[in-house]
DNA sequence: CGTGCTCCTGTGATTAGATAACATATCGTT
DNA sequence: AACGATATGTTATCTAATCACAGGAGCACG
């Protein structure tokens, strides 16, 4: 149901497989996956965290690349509108798709100790958020879920 | 399961009770509802919207009353803290709360339209959000649930 | 060719949202 | 009166996001 960002595993493959998986969809789809957009990727993926975009375009900078706001801001546009990332609303950060396979209603759960963000993939048939939204004749098109608190790892560790 | 915020209603109604309502629960709890609190929380009350700290302010400036940005942020501290009032996370923004009876984990609906937000208060045993975590153990201490889309009133206008 | 078109990039400036730091005030208690 | 706790006023600063405009790469069409 949640994905392993709170369990021990290969992250070198988290990295791989997600920018390749990316790449594949992007072909499909006849997206430009460019340097840049391909770079933020690869940066929101090595971490299972959120990332603000000033800290993205210090990465950017140290890279050599670009450095101003809109630069970041764009890939990242480019990335949350086609389902490559997700906007963490309550951080004002970003964090790379871990689901990249079909739509969905992702939950995201915040550690407020680690940082580390996962993205939980709960049956949607079963929403509250869509059961209260139908009961108000209120037509849904985004949903905000997003949980802050202590991930198991930092719960034992206390 | 909704609020009025979508329905036509006796909004001088919600102004007065709500501060009626938080009156007394100061009392009760010891809290110092004091006049730039008060003054706030009216502001909030005037609309079923959430407004920005900044917008709040010039409200403020115009009422002769401080201006400067610690006023209403210390205010919107107060008020959200005592469940007087909630932060909408997906618009930098806040709006009084309409269900100040017994603990709650509200969802907002936000209309992007006409900008009303209404709270919703679901049942909080099926929450998607607390299944998801329980199963990834993990330790919800504040959850955000917010849904952006269009409000009947606005969908039959169109 | 080379012109126009579309999409993407680079950069400077500006706007919006939030907090830090410090001085002052108010009120009840001793 | 002196004190501590709480609330306010003000300046400056910091973080987040967007605007506006100039350029550049790629491609289609004549
Ligand atoms: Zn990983
Ligand atoms: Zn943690
Ligand atoms: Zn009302
Ligand atoms: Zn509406």
């Amino acid at each position: 149901m949640t994905d392993q960002a709170f369990e021990p595993h290969d992250h070198g493959a988290c990295i791989s497989d997600g920018v390749a998986a990316v790449e594949r969809i992007c072909v499909e789809r006849g997206l430009q996956l460019t340097k840049a957009r391909a770079r933020v990727l690869e940066i929101l993926l090595s971490e299972h965290r959120a990332m603000g975009a000033y800290e993205i375009l210090d990465v950017l900078r140290a890279d050599g690349l670009a450095s101003q706001p809109p630069v970041a801001y764009r890939a990242l546009e480019f990335l949350t509108k086609n389902g490559f990332a997700h906007r963490i609303e309550r951080l004002n950060a970003f964090i790379a798709c871990s689901h990249l396979d079909g739509a969905h209603a992702p939950v995201f759960l915040i550690c407020r100790v680690c940082n580390s963000v996962a993205e939980a993939q709960p049956d949607p048939a079963r929403s509250e958020v869509d059961r209260v939204a139908r009961s108000a004749g209120f037509a849904v098109e985004r949903v905000v879920r997003e949980a802050e608190g202590v991930c198991p790892n930092c719960a034992r560790a206390a």
